[in-house]
RNA sequence: GAGCUUGUAGCUCAGUUGGUUAGAGCGCUGGUUUGUGGCACCAGAGGCCGUGGGUUCAAUUCCCAUCAGGCUCCCCA
């Protein structure tokens, strides 16, 4: 085989035939689990009006300053989304999805796209499953959320992770946290990384993130949001907390947790795992009450989380935790001849028709080559047609895993696999 | 954007202290069984040793550049 003249574009991978099979199983946990919990899917477009994507996941954010993709074509400004959340508010809006009552109960999952350098667990088209109810502020929604993404690695066997918890507060709690926080780095502000000084201007709260060496004994004795939150988002906490706890959903406060994006109030968790290497996030998510209004909307609150289904692959990975079924097909027809072959062709339908799934060679190759086929592909059985059978009306069924065959007709042939 | 690292068969990798025809295992194709898979045995196909340049009598091996991966920092799923 020559080199392969095009290639997939960096960080861009190719989903192959021996992949496939644990997508659609994860896929499938995912469809089911979300009708047990009444969420309904949404599909929106792989792309999205860049001005959206600015607006919803702010400006100054690392996504947004430099890993989007995006383009202009005439006068329309295109990205490759890079997250869901802002695109699914913008349908909500858009589509007056408050007007088919209640709250908003919706999961997606698809590929997003960022612009990074790639490395293990990070890939410039990803994908993402998640959630998003929007709506409702109660604490019942956000813990919802939370206990549905549990859910889904529990169904899967990856327990070796770490819930991390946080409340970031409303508005008015955080421009007093702010201002208390400012107030405490503004003497050592010399002495931070230089990433830090930029951010005690744009979004001081991120610099709790930072993993800058130089950052640490100050991050470490600053002054905590929970000590700062007003009554009201003090009690949401409490009561998220309490609800957790009360479905027996283990989870770590981390008073530094500060999510990337700057539509974050409230209630912020991220699940990790250790299972991961660098990149060892598996899920994050939280409250954004702000966001439904910042794109347009009314002012609605709303909660939601999403999760990395190739990092959820690799923990798996490392776990040993297969999720795909072994291939196998029921009936592989091995036909001699030219004749046998025009009946075998006829004949496949009749099995899908009675719910076997059933194929042949396609190589007009020897019968030793057919049955070595038939064996890879994992075939229940081989059903073994040449002249002999066509003239009689009786065919040799081999159960390939007995190795055990008989002669039958054709009606009860169908009869013994079903 | 920065650092480190790796490019040899479809895959995983040996190897050459620079020297005729470049190796293994797995996989693939055919055969031993001209109508019977898995096991075994035999045979075969498949490589400009990532690309370009330099040093040398001679480079897959040494040097430089370049391209493409991988890992890490930053950040996130």
């Amino acid at each position: 085989m020559a080199k392969a003249k095009y290639t997939t574009h960096l960080g861009m991978v190719d989903i192959l035939p021996d992949e496939s099979p644990k997508w659609r199983a994860l896929e499938n946990i995912i469809h089911e689990e979300a009708a047990n919990f009444n969420f309904e899917e949404i599909r929106t477009p792989i792309m999205e009006q860049t001005e959206l994507i600015k607006r919803g996941i702010g400006q100054l954010t690392d996504i947004v300053t430099k890993e989007i993709f995006a383009f202009t074509k005439g006068d329309s400004n295109y990205v490759l989304r890079p997250e869901l959340t802002a695109p699914v508010v913008r349908a909500y809006v858009q589509h007056h999805l408050d007007q088919r009552g209640g709250s908003q109960k919706l999961y997606y999952i698809g590929p997003m796209f960022r612009a990074e350098r790639p490395q293990k667990g990070r890939q410039r088209q990803f994908h993402q499953f998640g959630v998003e109810v929007i709506g409702s502020e109660n604490p019942v929604a956000d813990v919802e959320c939370i206990a549905f993404m549990m859910r889904i690695y529990q169904r899967i066997g990856i327990k070796n992770f770490n819930l991390k918890l946080n409340s970031v507060g409303d508005p008015e709690s955080r421009e007093n946290y702010k201002s208390v926080l400012k107030e405490y780095l503004e003497p050592h502000l010399e002495k931070l990384s230089e990433l830090s000084q930029k951010r005690f201007d744009t979004n001081p709260m991120r610099i709790l993130d930072s993993k800058e060496p130089e950052d640490q004994e100050f991050i470490q004795s600053a002054p905590v949001i929970s000590d700062h939150l007003n009554e009201e988002s003090k009690e949401h906490f409490a009561q998220v907390c309490e609800m957790l706890s009360s479905l027996n959903i283990e989870y770590t406060l981390d008073p530094l947790l500060v999510r990337g994006m700057d539509y974050y109030t409230r209630t912020a968790f991220e699940l990790t795992s250790p299972d991961l290497g660098s990149q060892d996030a598996l899920a994050g998510g939280g409250r954004y009450d702000l966001l439904v209004e910042e794109i347009g909307g009314k002012p609605t609150p709303a909660v939601g989380f999403a999760a990395g289904m190739e990092r959820l692959f690799i923990a798996c990975e490392e776990l040993g935790i297969s999720l795909a079924d072994e291939k196998k097909v029921d009936v592989f027809i091995v036909s001699l001849g030219e004749q046998a072959r025009k009946w075998a062709l006829k004949t496949l339908p009749i099995f899908r028709e009675n719910g076997i799934s059933a194929t042949m060679d396609y190589l007009d190759r020897s019968m030793r080559a057919q049955m070595k086929d038939a064996n890879r592909e994992n075939a229940t059985y081989a059903l073994i047609v040449g002249d002999n059978e066509l003239e009689e009306g009786k065919f040799t069924l081999r159960n390939m895993k007995e190795s055990e065959e008989s002669v039958l007709d054709l009606a009860s042939i169908i009869e013994k696999i079903n």
